[in-house]
DNA sequence: GCCAACGTTGGC
DNA sequence: GCCAACGTTGGC
């Protein structure tokens, strides 16, 4: 099992959303590093909802229930998507300025580097996150 | 709206 | 292969 973070501006696409769809197709990466995130990805593992620009906050949990396949919203180069879905909300959002301020946090991709859509999270990372997230799977 | 950080492109 | 210019992302 991995455990991934992925970012989405919550008025493209929100968690809400997510829950409402059920599933959906994690698609329109565009990054070469957030796409072999995407191809790393398997059956089951678990994601980290975060809201990037508006809200800045992780706000629940996805699991991957299609491994990559070509990415039919690219016209042309040679991307990937996945599909995930819901698993829940976290009880409580975790907001980006306390994961900044807290210790063992110092290394996440999040704070380390802002810009990737996609990324891995340690188990450790993980279970922390939904630990300051109130919630327990 | 601004700007820093990062990735990509293209001239040399 | 280097590097300047440019575009995009995303926090503030």
């Amino acid at each position: 099992m991995q455990y991934w973070l992925i970012k989405s501006e919550p008025d493209v696409y929100s968690f809400q959303q997510l829950v409402a769809d059920g599933s959906t197709r994690w698609d329109g990466v565009r990054n070469y590093q957030a796409r072999n995130n995407l191809r790393a990805m398997r059956l089951g593992d678990l994601c980290l909802f975060y809201h990037s620009n508006i809200g800045l906050e992780i706000v629940g949990v996805a699991r991957v229930i299609r491994e990559y396949y070509p990415d039919p919203t690219a016209t042309e180069g040679d991307w990937s998507a996945v599909d995930v879905e819901a698993v829940c909300a976290l009880e409580r959002p975790v907001p980006l300025r306390e994961i900044k301020e807290h210790p063992a946090l110092r290394q996440i991709g999040l704070v380390r580097n802002p810009r990737l859509s996609v990324m891995p999270l340690t188990e450790r990372e993980f279970n922390l996150l939904l630990e300051l997230g109130q919630m327990r799977l």
